[in-house]
DNA sequence: CTCTATGCAAAAACTTTGCAGGGAT
DNA sequence: ATCCCTGCAAAGTTTTTGCATAGAG
């Protein structure tokens, strides 16, 4: 399975709640924050953080900051761009912005800011 | 000048404590923190955040989060990304990046992550 | 003069740390 | 059996709020 595969390469002991930490990453398609993590499993405020802390370490997690002041972590997938809303605060991945690149850069994560399709067409519809 | 431009166009007075802090935006080239701020000049925190939340209102100033769980804040531009270095936690304005679109989405900030150019060579000299 | 901005102090929100007990190898 | 992990509680950090005073238009 997937999990063991992302923990047994690394250095760190697969416990339950690791487990169940990074089955709820992977089955969300999208980070989650802590508030996100404890709505679905019972975990820690420490437990949590001390994780996504060793995750980010052996880069099996990334994570960034949204505008509602929360952490969010999820997966780590190479050149897979981010949207966040400073409307509604939705998180959206975006596929089709992989290859950028910096000269002399390492680039490992991008994190767009603005206002997506439907807060847009709230504020100017189509029809305007 | 500038700042009264800047300032005049919205609905909000011009104080000293916001002259201050313009200045210190414009002359500063790149986001600040609270803390970078109030080495340079004499402002309480919450005059600060009420300011440059009313500067954010007014699409004056826009932030974002580095990796340092601080909150950075920049005169507005648009099209214009921050590279944020994992390693070091230095930022960088990036202005090669700059036609980025997305349809039917409006991209304010671009925030990329990843390690720079010093922090690369460090680690993989060029030499190896 | 009126209404908003400021500074201080206290509170809030999120994250981290210390410690004792529990679990994985 | 050992060493790392967990949960709880307490502390830490950054940001926000309440209130009385000061300042801008």
């Amino acid at each position: 399975m997937q999990i063991e595969k992302l923990i047994e390469e690394k250095k760190i002991k697969l416990t339950s709640a690791r487990k169940e930490l990074l089955e709820l990453f992977l089955k969300a398609q999208r980070p989650l924050s802590y508030e996100d993590v404890k709505d679905k499993i019972k975990m820690d405020k420490a437990t949590f953080y001390r994780n996504v802390s060793k995750f980010e370490e052996e880069s099996i997690v990334n994570s960034f900051e949204s505008n509602d002041k929360k952490r969010y972590y999820g997966i780590y997938v190479s050149a897979h761009a981010h949207f966040i809303c400073q409307v509604c605060s939705s998180i959206e991945c975006v596929k089709s912005i992989t290859n950028m690149q910096l000269e002399g850069y390492k680039i490992q994560d991008v994190i767009l800011k603005g206002v997506c399709k439907q807060c847009n067409q709230r504020n100017n519809p189509p029809s305007s």
